[in-house]
RNA sequence: GGGCGCGUAGCUCAAUUGGCAGAGCAACUGACUCUUAAUCAGUAGGUUGAAGGUUCGAUUCCUUCCGCGCUCACCA
């Protein structure tokens, strides 16, 4: 029983004796004259005679986070928009009903109370109260006062209370919300509208994942919860919306890890009449002002543990590395594995196949399939060599053609395309590209990732044969971006798992009853 | 799915080679009209995640299961 029964009931009863008291209990409205912040900020500089002088009075509600009681007088602080105020009461000042109703408040109930401002002997702002009244009664017990809620279990699973106790909990979603609207703010002004497009998806196109299926009963039909909008924003493209964007999740069925939650949040914006390289230019400006939006600066504070020393580093937002996935293979190839190899080495599948070879003698972890195209292997080796090293923001663009089924190909090099993907803090924030337009071409691309598909790459990219009759009543010449949000939210919160950038992550199921009961854990099987 | 670790009161944590399961906060009773980790006196709160095993005796050792965390794999 997750539930303090003893504290729960006890509870109860003394709801039964502040009604008794002819305090409405669950009432529906409370007239407030200021907030508590805004208490904090109009009257944190007065001092103690210019607040006497001239008498404030205020009316402000909150809950209780601390309570200390004294015969016949007691303090309290309410906390409301994650600042705490305290107020005093005394008997002489709130009669005996309202001292009774005092003495019957707990931990975490609701209050309004209607006082002035003083302050204390110690010097604190506080509200001398000659009314208060009972709003709403915390009936389980709050977690201990100074070391908080720490179970990172119960942290997710009960959010609420995780952001009642944790103010620097309520600071990251707070953050997060500056840096969904930093991101509006800039696409807007720059004529971009924002769209709404399927979240239930006949075929889950626009991204290589594995989708959740759902059924519709009417139409008796399977539909994919959307791996990426993609597909739908460039059908806009060709309807004349010329720059579209949209923010709001995508959903993966794979598994859950540090950076991968199964529902994540994905801006992605395309411009018609750009490219590649447009497109980028958008997604830095993006980038750099959603860090402002948050940090009130262009840098941000990324921890990094390294043989167990906590070491700071500063991600610089302004400061943009750029390469190629070819150079960053190179530049960061390691000593162990021998002689580096050069630019034109990537053309010749035999030498690329050495470089694996190389590569896995000098014992790197590194997980490749040489029945795919070479492309693939060359995508694989850029992960396990360089990925590891982009902790500046970088953007690392022109991928093999192979892994990219839906962006077009550099001109003089058609097994290398017009894309990039953004780094930072060891992960890939963003992804972008110069949009494949030719429906002919995106057709024996789509046929490539069936052969893929047949093989049993499950993630393989369906055909999507309106997609193609989309394109074929012609498609601008555009650029596109994702970019996650979750991550670049860890990145600007110093968050280092995507649990703590989501107010509610995907957990497994609680059990309803406590221990292993046999039936329930044949359920969770 | 593999490896490592953890699970003790509502919360945060103790418990010697295996020897009576404890503290602080929260709660309850009482005292206290400027406290702020309020203080003081007292009270209550536990199937030590579950099941089984070894043992005179298990929070401690073993097995299985459940849950959680970290990590590897999967996730372009």
């Amino acid at each position: 029983m997750a539930l303090d029964e003893n504290i729960y009931n006890l509870r109860r009863e003394k709801l039964r004796q502040i009604e008794a008291l002819g305090q409405p209990i669950y009432r529906s409205k409370y007239d407030f004259t200021h907030t508590i912040p805004q208490i904090l900020e109009q009257y944190s500089g007065k001092s103690a005679e210019e607040l006497e002088s001239s008498r404030v009075n205020v009316r402000v509600t909150g809950r209780i986070m601390a309570i200390r009681l004294m015969g016949k007088a007691g303090f309290a602080h309410l906390q409301q928009g994650g600042q705490r105020l305290q107020f005093y009461v005394k008997k002489d000042a709130v009669g005996d009903q309202g001292f009774e109703l005092y003495r019957l408040l707990d931990l975490g109930d609701h209050v309004g109370v209607s006082g002035y401002l003083f302050r204390t002997r110690t010097g604190e702002l506080t509200v001398h109260v000659e009314e208060i009244t009972f709003l709403s009664k915390d009936l389980l017990p709050l977690p201990e006062k100074w070391h908080g809620l720490t179970d990172v279990e119960l942290r997710y699973r009960q959010r609420y209370v995780d952001l009642v106790m944790n103010p620097e909990v309520r600071e990251v979603f707070l953050k997060r919300t500056k840096l969904v609207q930093s991101v509006r703010r800039t696409l807007d002004a720059q004529g971009f509208i924002e769209v709404e497009t399927p979240m239930m998806q006949p075929i889950a196109g626009g991204a290589v994942a594995r989708p959740f299926v759902t059924h519709h009963n009417t139409l008796d039909m399977d539909l994919y919860l959307r791996v990426a909008p993609e597909l739908y924003l460039k059908r806009l493209l060709v309807g004349g919306f010329d720059r579209v964007y949209e923010i709001n999740r995508n959903f993966r069925n794979e598994g859950l890890g540090w950076r991968w939650n199964p529902e994540f949040t994905m801006l992605e914006f395309y411009q018609a009449y750009t490219d590649y390289q447009g497109v980028m230019n958008v997604t830095q400006e993006v980038i750099t002002e959603a860090a402002k939006a948050v940090t009130g600066g262009t840098k941000s504070k990324w921890t990094v543990t390294e043989n167990g020393k906590e070491i700071v580093q500063e991600l610089d937002w302004a400061n943009w590395q750029k390469m190629t996935m070819r150079e960053a293979i190179i530049k960061f190839w390691p000593e162990k594995a021998g002689v580096k190899p050069q630019l034109k080495d990537f053309a010749s599948e035999v030498i690329v196949r050495s470089m694996v070879g190389q590569l896995q003698n000098s014992g790197a972890k590194f997980a490749y399939d040489l029945a795919k195209p070479v492309g693939a292997t060359i995508a694989a080796l850029f992960e396990a060599v360089a990925e590891e090293h982009l902790m500046q923001p970088t953007i690392i663009y022109e991928f093999p053609t192979a892994v990219s089924p839906l962006s077009k190909q550099k001109p003089d090099e058609p097994e290398w395309t017009e894309r990039f993907e953004i780094f930072a803090g060891q992960m890939e924030i963003s992804n972008g590209f110069s949009e494949l337009n030719d429906p002919e071409d995106q057709r024996r691309r789509f046929e490539a990732q069936l052969k893929e598909r047949e093989r049993g790459d499950e993630e393989a990219h369906q055909m999507d044969e309106d997609y193609i009759r989309a394109l074929s009543y012609g498609m601008p010449p555009a650029g596109g971006v994702g970019v996650g949000i979750d991550r670049l939210c860890m990145l600007l919160t110093d968050s280092h798992t995507i649990r703590d950038v989501i107010l509610f992550p995907l957990l497994r199921p609680e059990k309803n009853s406590s221990g292993g009961d046999e039936n329930e854990a044949q359920d969770v099987k």
